[in-house]
DNA sequence: TCAAAAGTGTTGCGCCTACACCCATGA
DNA sequence: TCATGGGTGTAGGCGCAACACTTTTGA
């Protein structure tokens, strides 16, 4: 009885906090992808001003009745047609400024996908994939973002069989490593490489071989059906 | 100068998404202490109808004018009075109806305090500290915030030298593994403890030994003080 | 036959776990 | 002298890094 108090229902709360209501979120998406042994992300040129002639990663607002996780689908789905890609929260991005446009917090995740496997939807907008060796400044605070989920993406290829986002389904070994040393940024070790991955016993042997290469031919594999939960 | 033709400034591009800032942003503290040989974690009873009789952790709206971090410390130290904390960004929440006052988008941090060196600034909303251990259900998505954050900081303290955030200045080996065994939530070894220990030499040997204890008195120690950084 | 890459093992090191005994102190 | 915890070392296993030679294929 004497706790009845200080209750008070929710609609009351939110009337009495509706200044607090003026705060946009967002998400951002970092979308990488592989090409031609390089990591790549995917840049729209920024339609600010502020921002003339730098590329950002793709974002959008949150809509008030969608889940924050769900809008970095949408966005994903909107730009790349994609609708079952691994994708990842990893930080939020909150500092009063960061957005010219007025106070936009963000959410920023990062997604692996393959580059062949869908048509980008491109817009007037220069939408493109971009080396992410050679990115310099990017507009808003989305150097920071890309440089926080490469960091996290570095951590995650080590522990989790989630490099087959990026890769067709049939590879070689050599492939695997490249890609692997595309993400480190790092050159690897062959024999070490090779026992790390069958040591994890991600991979299935195709019992198949490369074909059409100037060389001898390497094995190809893929990844295990089981591991490859996506969304997640 | 074709260019210009999609260009629009921030202003404008606010005036259009205005619908979009009807999201409110929170931040949720998961404040963590020690004490009894028991982790905790300081709860507040919920002050909304929907969820009476739960507890809740401490959070708050972000303000307009406010860096999230800055929230989450804020929120810290209008409870604890504690402004100069181990605090960490972890996870942002954003279903839809997490809370029953509109749509409230909050992101996690946690910390780490001293339960002894400061006075809790109780006002009447029953604020205690909880045992973690004994924790079935929480206001809001709070109980799976605090999963969250439990599970982030036991991988933090393998690695970083944070603990003596939760600690007195002094400390012996024993209860310093004591803390690690509250956290783990299991038994540690202590003879491996000490290596480990050891070899990360984050320690200092005071060169002085409990006092008052009825039986062998053990070493005192500190961490080493560049190694404790707060606010990151 | 050459160029290019495939494929393959060993050694040493550091870290981890499991495990048992004697020592110092206060009651 | 007893109860309590302090303090210590070793052995086996595992993962990791460094490192070189032979094989297969296409050109």
């Amino acid at each position: 009885m004497a706790k009845k108090l200080n209750l008070k229902t929710a609609a009351v709360e939110k009337s009495s906090h509706l200044e607090y209501f003026k705060i946009a979120v967002s998400v951002d998406c970092v979308i990488f992808g592989y090409e031609d042994k390089e990591l790549k992300v995917l840049l729209i040129k920024s339609d600010l001003k502020e921002f003339a002639g730098l590329y950002s990663l793709l974002g959008d607002l949150v809509r008030p009745d969608e889940d924050l996780n769900e809008a970095s689908y949408r966005v994903l789905k909107e730009r790349t047609d994609l609708d079952d890609v691994f994708l990842q929260q990893v930080h939020t991005f909150g500092a009063v400024h960061r957005h010219p446009s007025g106070r936009v917090i963000s959410t920023a995740y990062y997604s692996l996908v393959n580059i062949n496997s869908h048509k980008l939807k491109i817009d007037n907008n220069d939408l493109h994939w971009h080396p992410v060796k050679n990115i310099q400044k990017l507009a808003f605070d989305h150097k920071e973002i890309l440089d926080t989920c490469l960091e996290h993406l570095r951590g995650k290829i080590e522990e989790y069989p989630v490099a087959h986002n990026l890769l067709d389904e049939k590879f070689s070994l050599r492939a695997l490593q490249e890609l692997y040393e595309a993400i480190m940024n790092e050159p690897l070790d062959r024999r070490n490489f090779r026992k790390k991955i069958t040591l994890k016993n991600w991979l299935i042997d195709l019992n198949e071989m490369e074909e059409n290469v100037p060389h001898r031919p390497g094995k190809l594999y893929k990844f295990r059906p089981r591991l490859m939960k996506s969304r997640k």
